[in-house]
DNA sequence: AAACCAAGTTTCAAATAATGAGACTAGTTT
DNA sequence: AAACTAGTCTCATTATTTGAAACTTGGTTT
């Protein structure tokens, strides 16, 4: 949803992968096949090749297909050198015992909010199960921030793709309604989520930007209205503002990748 | 190393995937140029629709690569869908208190031991910086317990591949001795990592099979010399092994992929 | 400031690989 | 045993990849 097709052969192979990591569930050639705009041979060439290429898993019993190991080697790859994760750590850390809610690290992908990080009040850290998930950007407090502070020609694609659904009744379901919005956050340099995406969660948001301007990602401490409200949530600015900073300074000497290519094809 | 290569278009583009990957840094175009078996337009080519497709970043302050963000979304997928991970994480965490040593859950991907979820002693949980991550087969407990439970074909296919560098003065460094190994570890269906990888650090793995006996993965328990040694670990074999088939129990329902295809290729 | 150099990018005809309609096979149901 | 279904294979056509060479850009030296 949102990503670039058309980068020839591999551009449409990648396509397949996304399809078959879209189910959710290990899924039979056939299903693939009624869902996908390839012929039949064509497809399964696909198929066939990502398997060989261990992009894929193929289970012989139930002849059932699902994204492979490959792909777990290679995010850890990604993971230590493409994410604000390894040097952001201890400060999220730092945040959430600080707060004692739920802290969100999350940065854009193809128009989406992918996150990288995420520490439950209290409880123990359960990773891989929320690390990696990928969520609205319209409609959640780590969205709009970074979306807020994109340049305008990458904003304009961003807000382009977004699908708009409506969650609940104080989901903004207009690309104007989101463009005013993240004026406002501009303003601010923060955002909230008012029970966009579900109801009685909310949150307070804060990007993480390059002292050029540019997002890294974004920061958020998650509550419920049945605990606290708006006003509750904004004294946590400080800290965040704090926090941010100093994942941009140590990120800053890293130095991480960007979300747009010279072709701006692609977020 | 050890990938099938030669799957077409989008097996030479996977191939700079898994280079870049290798740099485990931020890499320039001309590093990866002076590496790669690629002619310049081709590479720079690959490079570009890998970027445009989110499986590599660019930062264009530095002009490097690294892998992209849609990794680690698609590994979340694989890492719920091809791996034993979600239902083994409470059996894991039950032996790691149980034992209160390291504990790792593996499985093979292309001849390589990739680890899938990990638990240190006492320290809290730290996830994607250790799943994901690759070692060799040859000189590991969890790896050589798979490779005996492999059937021949693919135990000699990955046997071939293991490069049998020699890390200690105790690295098995011939197919043979491997061989040797294997065949001891079938008698017993349990095997030991004595120091062949790291000085000092021992360990006791066990396979994890389904009940027509295909290697789904391995457990393993890891210590060092200085807390205890070989007869030590072996007191863990029972809970190891009721471990394991818990595991296998409840893997046999959800069903799982294997780890070869019929083409005979991938492992 | 001109010449040089290195790194990255684009061009385009030739070579190669992807494509997909249709045929085939194996397994299952009527 | 015929009809049906899901998956796999073939091969002439078509479209894409390929890479030598030329070009551009930014930085460094003379």
């Amino acid at each position: 949803m949102g990503r670039v097709t058309g980068d020839g052969t591999v551009g449409k192979a990648l396509e397949v992968l996304d399809q078959v990591a879209a189910f959710g569930r290990p899924v039979r050639f056939g299903e693939l096949l009624s869902q996908s705009d390839f012929p039949k041979p064509t497809l399964y060439r696909f198929v066939q090749t990502l398997t060989n290429q261990g992009m894929l898993a193929y289970n012989p019993e139930r002849q059932t297909y699902s994204p492979g190991l490959r792909l777990v080697r290679l995010a850890h790859a990604a993971w230590d050198q493409s994410t604000l994760a390894p040097v952001a750590r201890p400060h999220i850390d730092a945040l959430s015992n600080a707060v004692g809610e739920t802290v969100h690290l999350a940065q854009l992908d193809a128009a989406q909010v992918l996150y990288i990080d995420k520490r439950n009040a209290g409880k123990p850290v359960e990773m891989y199960s929320q690390a990696g998930k990928v969520g609205p950007a319209y409609c959640t407090g780590v969205g709009k921030v970074m979306m807020a502070f994109l340049d305008e020609v990458t904003a304009d694609r961003v807000i382009e793709q977004q699908s708009f659904h409506v969650f609940t009744e104080h989901t903004l379901d207009t690309a104007e309604a989101l463009r005013a919005e993240l004026s406002d956050i501009r303003q601010n340099g923060y955002g909230f989520d008012r029970e966009e995406h579900e109801p009685g969660i909310i949150c307070v948001a804060m990007p993480i930007l390059t002292d050029t301007g540019r997002v890294l990602g974004a920061l958020s401490v998650t509550s419920t209205t049945s605990r606290t409200n708006l006003a509750g949530l904004e004294a946590y600015v400080p800290i965040l503002r704090d926090t941010a900073a100093k994942i941009t300074r140590e990120a800053q000497n890293w130095s991480f990748p960007d979300y747009h290519t010279k072709e701006a094809t692609r977020i």
